[in-house]
Parts: structure tokens; sequence; C-alpha cells
DNA sequence: CGACACTTTGAAGACGATCAACGCCGGTGG
DNA sequence: CCACCGGCGTTGATCGTCTTCAAAGTGTCG
């Protein structure tokens, strides 16, 4: 049964954080399940927006494709993430911009476009997902900004480290959520530009082959901690971004 | 009296829309109108957010600075924009990540942060709020990929069509709302880049001296106007942004 | 084993960044 | 009134990085 998944999707779900256990699990029954199998469309580009998901289990990628040809890859959404965030709202556009793809089996939650727009009549709702876009926003607008400003190799490793901050991941080993290619897509690289990057990660105290990621490098773990992330600052993914940048600052 | 300029701003507010003109005022009667002389800051990078802007005259400029001295324009907010959008519902965080410059003299209506947050109780608001911050996020997405895609050139002419379009210029003769150099913060790029550029946007029909843009070579104007952008497709902008292009496909 | 997708590597090219110099203009002060 | 200065914009030469095109390597699955 699908709803085996609920538990662990509410506990990673922010949308309906400060509504108390009962409350955010009726609301989570309202959605329906739905079983989407490796390499399946949500939706695609053109179709109208007529369902707002969440995601229970697998990864759904979000993409955009240019008339050129050109494929970049928005989001990655795991478990407890909420989507399309950026278009169930967009003014009076019926139609996606961008895709959704499962990059696995993945199980989601489906509710029509209509009950978003109602459930927002409960504030706390509504500040969740004001929250959601918001925060969304500004990771695009750091990430604009590290393109402008970093290497190749410096936006993955500060993305990796992001990665393991958001989904409470060990830095000494974890599997990637998707190819390396689709992970270039995602931070508007080549496959090659990336490929080519990983051997500077490497010499800087990332190891990553096949899909696996590890942080090298460890003296004083766990001892003080960066403010923003929790992360040990002098450990290694903050290491390895200091020796990534030739100046010794970065922004995290 | 400052108050002068609270009829032409609901008119461009998106914020307030739907809800009647009586009740439109209202509220932006409850705001506190403040002057900032040109070079003023509303507020800068590490400052507590206490306050919510809505822009009468003038413009803002928005911008974050790195460590490493690079400063980033986020956006240039004009009359009827509400600031700081991506800030004010941002989780936990409590202090200004981004500055924010007034680049002329520039009014602007004052609310206290939490008047937001007991705003949007009206779903009404709650709406328009969330539209604002999807169009944004939106606008920030396409951007990026822009920038992985597109030439300078390209970039700055789609940048001024937009504008056009917004803000409902005449494309023949428009002036730009600020400096070279802030335009090219705002696109990512060096003024030294955008200036080259100049020539190629030159040769391709749009004219851009000192600070007045113009769209040149319109033989079917007004004919046949594209679906996103209300603008005749083609003519000036569009066929420039065609003949800037190598294949002849390009996104809006 | 062979087909295929994914990844890596190589060599060439394009583009923007950087550093430096110059022109233009408005403002200040003598 | 003119000389000087500083902000801004332009132009040139060079450099670094990413992209592109091409080819070879690696792994998986039938």
């Amino acid at each position: 049964m699908l709803r085996q998944f609920l538990p662990q999707t509410l506990k990673k779900l922010s949308l309906f954080s400060g509504l108390g256990e009962t409350e955010g699990m009726a609301l989570l029954r309202q959605g329906e399940p739905r079983w989407y199998a490796r390499e399946q469309y949500l939706f695609r580009h053109g179709d109208p927006i007529l369902h707002f998901y969440i995601v229970c289990s697998g990864a759904v990628q979000l993409f955009r494709e240019t008339p050129g040809g050109n494929e970049i890859t928005t989001d990655i959404a795991g478990c407890g993430q909420a989507l399309p965030l950026t278009e169930i709202f967009k003014a009076p556009v019926t139609v996606h911009e961008v895709s959704a793809f499962a990059l696995s089996d993945t199980v989601v939650l489906e509710y029509p476009a209509s009950w978003l727009r109602e459930a927002i009549r409960n504030p706390v709702i509504a500040r969740n997902v004001l929250s959601a876009i918001s925060n969304y926003a500004h990771m695009i607008e750091v990430e604009a900004e590290h393109k402008n400003s970093m290497t190749a190799a410096q936006q993955i490793a500060c993305f990796l480290q992001r990665l393991c901050i958001i989904h409470g991941l060990d830095p000494r080993g974890f599997d990637l959520p998707c190819s390396k290619a689709v992970l270039a897509s995602r931070l508007g690289m080549k496959p090659e530009t990336f490929s080519r990057a990983l051997a500077s990660l490497r010499e800087n105290g990332i190891d990553i082959t096949h899909n696996r990621v590890a942080f090298r490098n460890l003296p004083g773990m766990d001892e003080y901690v960066c403010g923003h992330c929790s992360i040990a600052d002098d450990c290694h993914p903050h290491q390895a971004m200091k020796r990534l940048s030739k100046n010794p600052e970065y922004s995290c």
C-alpha cells in the first residue's frame, strides 16, 4: 500500500509544519497516491497545470527545454519536496513551462491545483508555501551568483556540501541522487566539464567514484561549526571549498 | 505631500489587485511614506529584517555582495514593486542578505515585517504575494538558463525587450532605469563585456547611446503579435533577437 | 558476447574576464 | 574662465575557462 510512505514524508515536509501531526496526516490523506516508474513523466512542457505533487519516495527531475535543444535541470526533488513550486501560482499562465520526470521509481501524492489555492486560506500553510518558494528563489539567486564567481569545481563542491546538509547525509560517504549528466545539467554545465572538474575535486579532498561521494581529510571534525550549515567548519566540505578557492574567501 | 504617489502606485501594484480600489487604498495608507535620497541605503547586508517596502517612485537596486568583493545586482525595483520579496518569508533567517540602495531619489511605503505576515491572512493578498514571488523565481530561472545558452548581446537584447514589455515603454525610444554598470551587474556580466556587446546590438537594430535605447528597423510593426509578450513579433525587438541568434530559435 | 548508455579524455575553438589605457563629461576650485 | 579631478564608458591585448566535436573507455543488461 502506497500510504505506508505518509509518516516519513510528513517528517520531511515543511509544507505542513506547524499544524500538528493529526492535521498534517489528514491533509496528506487528501492527496491521491500515484506511482511513477523510472523514466516516466509526471507532466511535460506545454501540458496544462492541473496538479500539485508532494514527493514521498524516489526522485523527480524538473527541467526546462529550450527551443535550441538545450535542457537544463532546475531542480531534483526528493522525499518531502513539493512541485511545481514556481508554476502553481504563476499569474495567468496555465501551462507547464517545465517538465517533471521520474529519475527512479517514484511515489507522489497528487492534489488538484485548485486544492492548493484553497489550502492557503489556512495562514499557516500560506506561510509555509511562501517560505518554500522564498527559499527556492534565494537558492537560485545564490547559484546564479556562483556561476559568475566560481569555477566548475567550486560549484560542484558547493552543491555537494549543500546536498549533505539539506538531506542530512554523511559527508564521509553518500550516494548521488542521480547520474552525473543530470547533476551537470542541474548546475548548468556540460557533462564533459563536470567530468573534468572531478580531477580537481579529488586533489582537494572530494572523491567521486561512480555514484559515491566522499569528503576526505578530516583533522578536527565536529569541532567548530559554521553558523550557516551546522557542518564542522574546519572539516571536509569546508576545507575542500577553501582549498578550491584561490582567495581564501568563499560564500557558503 | 508624499501621499500624492498613492493612486499611481496602486495602479502598478499587483500585490493588492483583486481587492477593489477602496480597500487597496486603505492598505496603502497603512504604510509609512519614506523618502530616500539618491545613493542612500534602505537596508544593508547584515541588518535585521524589520520592514517591507513598496516602491512609489524612483528606483531601488537590490544587490548581493560576496566576500570576494563581487557585487551582483539581483533586482532593480521601480514603482509598484515590493521588496524584499525573497527575504521577508525566508524561514528562520532574520537578517538581510541583500542590500537595497536608492538609484535615484525614491519614495517608498514602509510596513513592519510583521504587517505582511498578518496581511496574508487575507487569501487574496496571500495569492498575490505568492504570485509575485513565483513570477520572480521563474524569471531568475529563465535568466540562469539564458546565461548558459546566450551570448552577452543576446542577454542584453532579451532584457531590454522585457523591460519594454513589463513597463509598457515605447520600443522606438526609451530611457534605461540606471547606469550601464548597474545594468551589467544586473545581468551578471562585467561593464567591459556589456560595452563590447553594444556594437553587436547596434548591428542588429538596437541602438544604445547614453541612457537611451531604440529598437530600429520596423517593417510590419503592430501586425502580428507574439503570444508571450504582446509586442509585434516581426518587429524591432524580436527581429533583433532573431538576428542575434545563429540558430533561428530563441527563447523569449 | 555485443549493444547501448554513460563517462572520460583529448584537441581546438569561442567567449567572457582581466588589466591597462584612453576619451568624455560634469563638477570643483583657483 | 580655465585647469584639474573623478566617475563613467569605451577600446585593446591577453589570458583562463568552458564548450564543442571527436574518440575511446567503462559498465550494465539482454
